[in-house]
DNA sequence: GGGACACTCTTTTTT
DNA sequence: AGAGTGTCCC
């Protein structure tokens, strides 16, 4: 391929700093590539003083085969790399001197999360480690450790401002905010080294390590950076506007001797800001080499000029922080193509005209013949927001794929595998026995399971034993015979693997189960259209069995399952497909995955405000400013997301030039939200007012009525009639409306977890000691406080703990709340009026149940009660939360139709702050309460259960593990076997 | 112009 | 669950 004359300058250049300011589509690895071969050519530079560095696996190999290409026999020598496989191969030859076990294994972040929260209470933590959720800041410290790395902070110089901020308070000892702060950071400082050590003593790094440890090594010994120096007399940067602070200090220090630093990127494209990167980096490139060369490349290859224009006018607006105005160059990218084809917008009313639109453009295109699907591209700015799109793609037919990179460990198929090794790691697991036995493979009736399950709930039994002694109890007689038969071979095999599977590995009994069970010819079915996805599922599931086995000494079934759910825990996320895939299919990607990708039609839709920008979200714990040291321009301007809104540009930026020929963008108004959505900015800074007013016309003509509510409507059982009375708690009623599916689970089909997580332990615990406490009060009796604290003692242990330590650490807290607590009833004389009683009362023929922890009548007035064992530290919140409990209005319900009067006050008291919360009754919305009872007796009378998949409902959810609404939205070719 | 309230979103990805 | 933003009403 011809150079233009620019790369030539490039290519040509000899020695000395070189900068190469590459537009999109301009061949920016075109240039290393070509200067590579150009130095070892011509003799300049023996192919082993070469040092290429990229980000990506991938960039590395694709830049190694394209230099393979033009360099058949320079083959050897070079290195070309990723920042963090240099570093590792520094670390592991010359560790030993820096203290490492040079036989180290690199963890996973999910690894490290583990690890973290294996150790917690080894740390000295408090704000960041609540007894009530202590893994909650896991995360977030694992981030901040990484941030840590990545500016190029150590663990003694954290400590030191530390300390600095101990001197600051010395000096006002009354500024209550900054010892907040300096408790908080003094915690995270010393996590930060904590860390550092265990993680050394067990021979463990982490990804930040591989090049954090490398630059401390070569700070460590001059000798070994000598000689490294000595060594890399060239070295290159691929995509330089994404190193973050430390890995520019590593390029720094090596290329000091030679100074041959060449740096490719373009700051209009720096779009990884969240994971470290400094766009500093290449802002200030000039003042760190003054004497750098400068080079400009401008043509571009890729789009048509339309296109450049529209990205040009885009990102003019992120002035003045770009390159082009620092250090005064011209950017605007000149096409080398011809062709003049106008940009699309079209406007939509909802999404599912949008998501139409879209794939009849893409039909329309590909049956006029100049297209195929392989030419088209969708780039959401996030995985979820392409659900839409992709569902209409799969409802034509379309062949897509989408590249998301999580879903595996909800896949139907992987999703069986996990419930059955967790069974035969543990039978005792309901949860996962019941999904097996439910399971195609199994196929025992609901009828029949659910029977089963709300004996072993009511004997409290496991359900394993149910099915095996079924012949023992007594309502057997309702399974139909076949469904008997059925559950004794279940049972008979499900206990086989367990025998087998004390001596095979986990790889061994996953793939018998899948022979002997048939699933394995089942999935692979040819007339089964999803059949090679599902394999490919299983395939990439056995591939983490495998690692597994290859990394630990235990390669039981049992040790896997306990690894693989912690892992999925801890955030692990697999990948459902690939997007390298030669078929002739649409991709759907995010704009980040595209990033050096092109296409010849890019769509890009959901372009309203609040998706795309994105607004911002800080790190849940940020890095101190003063610690930074990375310039950031005009700190005072932060507060407003000026810098993020830049980012978002960038992005929209990046994803507009993947475009060859066509570009399309789409918004709607409605995202079935209540609130319209109002077009992205983008689009406006994009385009000009009359190619937005032209395109304007252009609407979908599909108002076609949606049907999609009526699947819910057919094949429902009976509902149950008006005049049937149900019963129901406050539990199940909130339950039910957390998310209908999750009530049947727990109140119809009876899947109970034998596990009881810690809060609930915790809190039963509490409530048992008090009300033994106040029910003697009410008898005239008294309890002593040892006596109150052995009661709470008794109860308050169990699985559910992290650790012993967070089990103890939780008596020593319940302890004290009780203390605190006998302490003010001791003061009052005050004798409740009840305690733990129980009322029942009707709203319609919905029989509603439940007790009050306690009733108070003091001076004509009533007042009810409820303990909590949580914190809540503001009484104002506190107050907030009574006024709108449901629990509190159905108690005052309850009272008002028992006694015929309503009560007069209610509260909510937290024993864990020693907060009240409380209203008077009047406060509360008791219309909304009916309603909402009224609505979760009219839903269960239709048997209505559909999932309502809530960030929130499915959380916190003990069922997500087994739930089949999760995942099952059409990722990645997936459609819902119900 | 401000306070109360309603609504909406809780990414992006590599090693 | 919690924070941030938009809207409505005075």
């Amino acid at each position: 391929m011809e150079l233009t004359p620019s790369q030539t300058r490039a290519v040509k250049h000899s020695e000395g700093p070189l900068l190469v300011v590459a537009g999109a589509g301009t061949g920016k690895t075109l240039v290393i590539i070509q200067r590579i071969a150009h130095l070892i050519s011509s003799g300049l530079a023996r192919p082993e003083e070469i040092l290429a560095l990229t980000f990506s696996d991938k960039a590395a190999r694709e830049m190694e085969e394209r230099l393979d290409v033009i360099l058949p026999m320079g083959r050897f020598g070079y290195t070309i790399s990723t920042f963090h496989a240099f570093g590792d191969s520094v670390l592991r030859e010359k560790g030993l001197t820096i203290g490492i076990d040079t036989d180290f294994r690199v963890l996973t972040r999910p690894e490290q999360a583990l690890f973290l929260r294996e150790h917690l209470f080894e740390l000295n933590l408090s704000y960041y480690r609540p007894l009530g959720d202590p893994t909650r800041f896991i995360d977030a410290i694992i981030t901040l450790i990484s941030r840590v790395k990545d500016e190029d902070i150590s663990t003694g110089e954290y400590i030191r401002y530390v300390s600095a901020l101990e001197e600051r308070l010395k000096g006002k000892p009354d500024d209550e905010e900054l010892r907040e702060f300096l408790e908080e950071q003094r915690e995270l400082a010393y996590v930060c080294r904590r860390y550092q050590e265990l993680m050394a003593e067990k021979g463990f790094v982490d990804f930040g390590d591989q090049v954090n440890l490398t630059l401390k090594l070569f700070r460590a010994h001059p000798r070994i950076l000598g000689s490294c120096q000595e060594r890399y007399r060239f070295i290159f940067v691929d995509e330089f506007q994404d190193t973050n602070y430390t890995q520019f200090q590593l390029i720094r220090l090596l290329g000091k001797r030679f100074r041959n630093i060449m740096v490719v990127g373009d700051d209009d494209q720096s779009i990884y800001k969240f994971r470290g990167a400094a766009i500093s980096n290449i802002l200030k490139f000039k003042e760190y080499y003054p004497d750098a060369t400068e080079v400009v490349l401008t043509e571009n290859f890729r789009s048509t000029q339309r296109i450049l224009d529209a990205a040009y006018r885009l990102i003019q607006n992120n002035n003045p922080e770009r390159l082009e105005i620092r250090n005064n160059i011209d950017k605007r990218l000149k096409s080398a193509r011809s062709e003049d084809i106008p940009i699309l917008y079209l406007p939509y009313s909802t999404v599912s005209d949008e998501a139409d639109g879209i794939a009849s453009l893409i039909e329309e295109k590909v049956s006029g013949g100049t297209y195929s699907y392989s030419d088209f591209a969708i780039l959401v700015r996030a995985n979820k927001d392409a659900r839409p799109y992709i569902r209409e793609l799969e409802r034509r037919g379309i062949p897509f794929i989408f590249s998301g990179s999580s879903g595996l460990y909800e896949q139907t198929e992987v999703k069986l595998l996990l419930s059955f090794l967790r069974v035969i790691s543990d039978p005792n697991d309901n949860l996962s026995l019941h999904h097996l036995a439910s399971s195609d493979i199994y196929n025992i009736s609901m009828h029949a399971i659910t029977i089963c399950a709300s004996m072993g709930r009511k004997l409290n039994i496991p359900l394993h034993l149910i099915f095996k002694n079924l012949q023992e109890h007594p309502r057997t007689g309702d399974i139909s015979d076949e469904d008997k038969e059925k559950i004794t071979r279940f049972i008979l095999e499900t206990y086989s693997y367990i025998e087998y599977s004390r001596s095979a590995s986990p790889g061994e009994i996953l793939y018998k189960f899948l022979l002997d069970s048939g699933y394995l010819k089942r999935v692979s079915d040819p007339d089964h259209s999803l059949s090679a996805l599902k394999i490919r599922n299983v395939a990439r599931f056995f591939e983490k069995v495998e690692d597994f086995s290859r990394l630990t000494r235990y390669d039981s079934a049992m040790e896997f399952a306990r690894h693989i759910d912690m892992l999925i825990e801890a955030g692990d996320e697999e990948a459902v497909t690939d997007i390298d895939s030669d078929e002739d299919t649409v991709k759907a990607l995010t704009v980040h995955k595209s990033k050096g990708l092109e296409f010849r039609v890019v769509i890009m839709p959901g372009l309203v405000n609040e998706r795309f920008p994105r607004k911002d979200s800080p790190e849940k714990i940020e890095l101190p400013q003063d610690l930074i040291k990375e310039y950031l321009p005009d700190p005072e301007n932060k507060g407003i997301n000026k810098y993020h809104l830049q980012e978002e540009r960038r992005l929209f930026y990046v994803g507009m030039t993947r475009a060859r020929d066509e570009l399309c963008i789409t918004s709607a108004r409605d995202y079935g939200g209540k609130r319209k959505k109002r077009m992205s900015r983008f689009v406006s800074e994009a385009l000009d007012i009359e190619e937005r007013i032209q395109n304007t016309e252009h609407r979908s003509q599909n108002e076609e009525l949606r049907t999609r509510n009526s699947e819910l409507g057919t094949n429902l059982p009976s509902p149950i009639p008006e005049d049937h009375v149900i019963t129901l708690s406050y539990n199940q009623i909130n339950n039910y409306l957390t998310c209908p599916l999750k009530y049947k689970y727990s109140h119809i089909l009876n899947v109970s977890s034998l596990f009881r997580h810690h809060l609930r332990v915790y809190g039963e615990a509490i409530h048992k000691a008090i009300g033994e406490y106040l029910k003697l009060k009410t008898k005239k009796g008294h309890l002593v406080l040892d006596d109150l604290i052995r009661q709470f003692g008794k109860y308050c242990i169990g699985e559910g703990f992290i650790s012993k330590e967070h089990n103890e650490k939780r008596l020593e807290e319940g302890r004290r709340i009780l203390t605190d607590f006998y302490r003010k009833e001791e003061e009052s004389r005050l004798i409740p009026a009840y305690i733990e009683k129980e009322f029942s009362f009707f709203i319609d023929n919905n029989r509603i149940i439940g007790r009050w922890d306690r009733v108070d009548e003091d001076n004509g007035l009533i007042k009810i009660i409820d303990y909590k064992s949580s914190a809540v530290l503001d009484k104002n919140r506190a107050d907030k939360e009574a006024r709108e409990s449901l629990q509190l209005a159905i108690y005052s319900l309850a009272y008002d139709r028992t006694y015929k009067r309503m009560p007069d006050i209610v509260e909510l008291r937290f024993l864990g702050s020693g907060i009240t919360g409380s209203c008077e009754v009047m406060a509360i919305n008791l219309d909304k309460a009916i309603k909402e009872i009224r609505d979760t007796g009219d839903g269960i009378r239709r048997r209505e259960f559909p999932p309502k998949q809530d960030y929130n409902s499915c959380r916190y959810c003990e069922y997500v593990r087994i739930c089949p609404a999760k995942g099952q939205q059409g990722e990645g070719g997936t459609i819902v076997d119900q």
